[in-house]
DNA sequence: TGACACTCTGTTGTATGCAAGTTAGGTTGT
DNA sequence: ACAACCTAACTTGCATACAACAGAGTGTCA
């Protein structure tokens, strides 16, 4: 039997800063274990230094969250959404996205605001330099600023829940290479801040809804290419 | 103490056909232990005839839905939303079932439809014989069928998960003793079958969200009503 | 040669033991 | 009477032991 992977860090095993769900969340997420592959619970207690039992709670919370899927009896392995699923992820994520705009539009009066017009002058910065890497995590930013502007914490868990389940950073990365997209990105953004000052709160909503829908596509689009060429098997 | 005539039967003790987590969850939300009440897990374990492992795992699941709370190295204890989460949590409430509904309008074709005018009819005879109870089950029926008809598994995920949050059904018994109410709410339901019924996905998202809104405000009343009468020291 | 049964290893599921922390209540000293 | 301290019981957190099951590979028999 060969092990999942080399082992991965022989020094980083000094103590537990941050709390395991969050580091194996993370191992899943960064796609260190790619989809499919096995997650024994004796090799991370090994490699995390503890023993099985905080390993299988922690499991159990990313089966949960739909991130891994749990055999019984034969063992845990990294889940792959289907594309139905990422459609429905997405449909969801337009959803919940729209509904913060509305919200940030009726509510917010200052500084939450002026982060989003600073975000908005950055990203056209950045794609003036034409710095995709730069770009796309600023689109994180700009929609994790939107929705704490929604000040609406239950909106944000279950948004950081729909997130995780997409793996979004895997996804949005193939988005932003996409010829074009990153202009009208940042038309869309700039729509739905000036909805937002404007007090506009159903357009607001309509615009980030559209938005979503568009980046969607663009994704999709994406992976279907991705698919066609078998990127995956070259991983 | 037991029984000599009888022969062991060690699978008679317990009949756990339903998985364990079900069966706490039920017992939280069913108010059977309420708010702010401890669950030792030893406790738990004699009374489901488990150990504490399986107990444990259970319960750091609930923990995560946002059921009970966990404070390290005192003891797990039913969690009372707090008005605002309610608040937020209607919001939510509000924006998913909103989308479904426009999902609905849009794909929905035939049987769903009819479960969502049954269900009508069903309830307007129960309004007329003034049966409130019923009325109340009809109306759960009413959202799920709703949510179902959306044909988005992870909208329906997120949305039961929303719920539990809630405590629902403890919510909702208390609106329908609301003067009034219940002729609204049937009316608002059949706005949004009718906006169905004709394919307008907007009129559809806008009517649901509305109706949400207005369930939201009769239950919060309600709910500020028993605060002050201070209904739970009765109980 | 093919199919069937079997063993053997690997993995998870559960129970239990022990350590560490918290809390409540009693005790003691002022 | 009151406050501070101390102790004892109860709870969780983690580690470990063991049992049950799945799956692959092998050996055997027709």
């Amino acid at each position: 039997m060969q092990q999942p992977t080399e082992a991965l860090r022989p020094d980083d095993v000094t103590v537990d800063e941050t709390p395991l769900l969050d580091r194996l969340r993370k191992l899943v997420l960064s796609g260190e274990f790619p989809p499919g592959a096995p997650l024994p619970e004796l090799f991370l207690a090994q490699e995390f230094n503890v023993s099985r039992t905080p390993i299988r709670e922690a499991l159990k919370q990313l089966e949960n969250e739909g991130l891994v899927e749990i055999r019984p009896r034969v063992g845990t392995f990294v889940r792959q959404p289907t594309r139905r699923e990422i459609v429905e992820l997405f449909e969801l994520k337009g959803g919940l996205e729209g509904l913060a705009a509305g919200l940030f539009a009726r509510r917010s009066s200052g500084p939450e605001l002026d982060v989003l017009r600073r975000n908005v002058e950055a990203s056209a910065a950045a794609v003036r330099r034409g710095d995709r890497t730069r770009y796309a995590a600023l689109v994180h930013e700009f929609h994790n600023a939107l929705i704490a502007g929604a000040d609406n914490r239950k909106l944000s868990e279950h948004y950081e829940r729909l997130m995780n389940q997409l793996a979004y950073h895997r996804l949005v990365l193939k988005s932003v290479d996409q010829p074009g997209r990153l202009g009208f990105s940042l038309k869309e953004h700039e729509s739905i801040v000036a909805a937002i000052e404007a007090r506009d709160h159903v357009s607001a909503e309509f615009t980030m809804r559209q938005h979503v829908e568009a980046s969607s596509a663009t994704v999709l689009r994406a992976l279907a290419i991705e698919v066609a060429t078998d990127v995956t098997t070259a991983s």
